[in-house]
DNA sequence: CACCCTTATGACTGTAGCCGCATAAGCAAC
DNA sequence: GTTGCTTATGCGGCTACAGTCATAAGGGTG
């Protein structure tokens, strides 16, 4: 957002919240991570996570318009892949400093015994 | 997400959704911005956004248990910063992609006149 | 053509969460 | 003590969106 004292414009502060929000669905998150397997198509995500037909379909249309997946039809079956790594990098970064506050806490109690 | 083969468990993707969820609401992520340009106080942002006070409260509460921001008391007025640049950082990765996409379809559209 | 298989979508319900209003809680000064 | 100022929170309305069911749309195969 801007490394010098500028804010960024309510448009893209919207955009910005729009694209956290797709994240925000754990349903989501596991399609992706299921993705990055490798490409699968529908049957077998219906198979690894239990969703229905319909709302897997909903979630992928979700993630493809953001450019975050992307299928290759062989006839009226659509195999499924990972088109960006944002997510995943996403992810990581926030994963890291998960593990970075909970270091940061365990230090404090052995500190204070 | 392990750069291995391995998924992640079901309670760190639910982390990773509160973690995004939070960032999901222009709301908060206008706080941030606002606390970035210098620690502040409820009423300074009030001004700043023109959100209500019990807004803002939640909001920042929300924040701060999450701990992206925190405040410091003297007496009754809290003086609110930022407290980590994650948030910063995974909005600069965002913003970055967004770029790097429309240059994509620029020069798409260039190459096909 | 009919029949089947796969995916997309309209209609609906249920729930989560934003947001404001009013009020309580906490602290300073008098 | 009371008064005033700042922040936190219970309550309620409202909206957005996840998730399901049923159905349509699009393609393959006989």
């Amino acid at each position: 957002m801007a490394s010098d004292g500028s804010k960024p414009s309510p448009q893209l502060l919207e955009e910005f919240s729009q694209f956290f929000r797709l994240l925000s669905e754990p349903a989501r998150l596991q399609l992706l991570c299921e993705l990055k397997q490798g490409p699968q198509d529908v049957a077998a995500l219906i198979e690894a996570t239990g969703f229905s037909q319909s709302h897997i379909s909903r979630q992928l249309g979700q993630l493809q318009r953001a450019g975050l997946v992307c299928c290759e039809r062989n006839g009226v079956r659509a195999i499924w892949r990972v088109d960006d790594d944002l997510a995943d990098d996403l992810c990581n970064l926030v994963q890291n400093r998960f593990m970075q506050r909970l270091e940061q806490q365990l230090k404090q109690l052995k500190a204070v015994p």
